[in-house]
DNA sequence: CTCTTGACTGAGG
DNA sequence: GCCTCAGCCAAGA
């Protein structure tokens, strides 16, 4: 891993961990941010080191609000749950109201 | 250095 | 309205 890499991952970290409570965005809203616009799958990338870093990877979900990501969790519905746990419904890996608990990074931070 | 892959996205059928 | 294709960019082999 080289320092610059970090960097890149680092960044998603930090914009997934400002993710406020209840809230979600997508890996595009991230990449936008940290300037890698098209490189939104490199985000969801990064979360492949998000365990241990205490990042809420679970708020961080595809442009449609649905749960992609949750096959990376341990159990089938854990992330479901940790999101419901903050107000958010969620239905068959679809956030409902998404458009409403979206959280944007290059205007919210 | 080249090729493959992917927790995505937008456009087209 | 759902499914498929192509483009994107960075990391790993």
């Amino acid at each position: 891993m080289k320092p610059e890499t970090l960097n890149f991952f680092d960044k998603v970290y930090e914009v997934a961990k400002c993710i406020p409570y209840g809230r979600v965005t997508s890996y595009g809203a991230i990449a936008t941010y940290l300037g890698a616009a098209r490189s939104a799958r490199m985000v969801g990338y990064a979360m492949n080191g998000s365990g241990g870093k205490g990042v809420p990877a679970h708020r961080v979900v595809n442009k449609k609000g649905l749960l992609t990501g949750k096959h990376h969790f341990e159990g089938t519905n854990l992330m479901q749950q940790l999101l419901e746990s903050e107000g958010v419904v969620v239905i068959e890996n679809q956030i409902q109201n998404f458009k409403e608990i979206f959280w944007e990074p290059s205007k919210e931070l």
